[in-house]
DNA sequence: CCCAAATTGGACTGGGTTGGTCCGATTCAA
DNA sequence: TTGAATCGGACCAACCCAGTCCAATTTGGG
């Protein structure tokens, strides 16, 4: 009932990439910088990522990855079942009649609520909606870069807006 | 994102155990042909059920499990978290300052968002409401069951109320 | 044409989890 | 005391997870 660390990286990595202007391409060892992940460990999230053609790459000197379709398109559900295939809470909980308690089993239906509940959030939420978000937290915490280069730094208490 | 075996095969027991007369006691044999799970693994899921006080248990002979509270307060949600811990679909989403991207990672909240999602549906499955719908379907599967051992079935596609 | 930059694709590993089996110890009722 | 029943592990194979590392390939530029 946990999500990857592969998982959340290509998440971190697609929030990212929407965050820029669109199509722009973008280092391995840059998008490494950004979200805190080992180079050689997020190279494997970035293959499936381009297998599920959500990135695309582009080899040689001045290559890199970009975002294969609009931001606003990929969902946050999309990232995650590409990167774990898609979400199934229960091994009876799929299409075709592979369980045969299905048609008894009184708690199957509650898992078929529970994985529809999920996956309206997650595809609910697209990459350009994250990204825009985290544009207004950037904002922040690049006053707070700009402050600490100059002056201490004090403002870690005023987020008052987890939310 | 998918609960394991365990937690399934609890969910059975408890089922199983909250559809029959309060305070009942079934020995493991009987749970095992119930739930169609092997003996010797259903004594684990047994155990941790019974370490989780959703169940007690009576040694020796007559001995057996029996709910240890009543139905009706025992939510899916309960049973899962006592087979596989609290539910945490990202390693960042906890109480306490665990994770220092918090507080600016846009991704957070929609994590937080799903698993409230989920919890709200898991905690509002009581055992007894899902006995009590398993009753429901018994009775159609008795019928059948009756008729099959008379007359063709194909009372089959009557049921039109999966919801 | 060749070099350097960059991705690609896979091998490899250590550790943990899953799903399952098996058995001796313990407890209790008859 | 004996047999029914749970208890509490040990044990196992197989798989997944997270991560590292490296050689091969592709590409742009001097």
């Amino acid at each position: 009932m946990q999500i990857t660390r592969a998982s959340d990286y290509a998440v971190r990595v697609m929030i990212h990439l929407a965050s820029l202007p669109p199509s722009s391409t973008v280092r391995q060892s840059e998008l490494s910088k950004a979200t805190e992940v080992s180079g050689h460990f997020l190279s494997k999230v970035l293959q499936q990522l381009v297998r599920a053609r959500l990135i695309r790459s582009q080899r040689g000197a001045g290559g890199g990855y970009a975002l294969a379709a609009s931001a606003a398109g990929i969902s946050l559900l999309d990232v995650l079942e590409a990167m774990e295939g898609p979400v199934r809470l229960n091994q009876c909980i799929e299409e075709g009649p592979s369980c045969d308690r299905k048609s008894w089993c009184p708690a199957h239906q509650v898992w078929a609520e529970a994985q529809a509940a999920i996956t309206n959030v997650l595809g609910a939420a697209s990459m350009a909606s994250l990204a825009a978000r985290a544009k207004g937290m950037s904002y922040e915490l690049h006053e707070k870069t700009v402050w600490i280069s100059g002056v201490p730094k004090k403002l870690k208490k005023k987020r008052g807006r987890t939310n």
